[in-house]
Parts: C-alpha cells; structure tokens; sequence
DNA sequence: GTTGAGCGTT
C-alpha cells in the first residue's frame, strides 16, 4: 500500500475529486481530505491510498504540478504521521 | 493555504 500527499489543493475539491482523479491511474484503497476540526474548512491537502506501488507512483507522476480547480497540485509520496509529543518518552 | 486523529491506557 502507497501513502500519497495530496498538497496545494483548491477549498473547493473534495474526496470525490480527488479518488476520481486518482483512480485514473489506477486503484483507489482510501481518500482523505484533511479539513479544519475546529472551522470545518479545508486545510488544502489530503491523502490518497493505493494498494498498487506502480499505479501509485503513475499516479503522482500524473497529477503531480496537474491544475485542478484553479490550483496545481502538489503530489508526492507521504510522510509516516508524527506521534505526539504528549504521548512521547517520559523522563 | 504544503504532511493527517482522538481516547484517555493500545
């Protein structure tokens, strides 16, 4: 499975928009759109699953610097989620 | 507008 970041994303695009632009290239697993917990708007990146590695990179390749409701995406491999510091090592 | 979350102990 391929983590992709989905980065400079116009407020209007939703997870719709973007399964559908990836699963051009290939398999979808999960997509999910990043939105402010607190204003509900969103934070203009997302992240989109694929199980397959090569359809994942044709994928980033594809859309990467890809204009998509007046803004060009920003496609790359995501990074692992940073743990907390609240839950970090204690001393 | 550029790397994500929440519950409280997996």
């Amino acid at each position: 499975m391929m983590n992709i970041y989905v980065g400079n994303l116009a407020y209007g695009v939703t997870q719709d928009e973007l399964k559908t632009a990836f699963s051009a290239y290939g398999e979808i697993s999960s997509v999910n759109l990043i939105t402010d917990k607190f204003t509900g708007e969103s934070k203009g990146f997302g992240f989109v699953e694929m199980p397959n590695n090569s359809e994942a990179d044709a994928a980033i390749k594809g859309l990467n610097e890809t204009p998509l409701k007046g803004r060009n995406l920003k496609v790359n491999q995501a990074k692992p989620r940073g743990e907390r510091p609240s839950r970090g090592p204690r001393w």
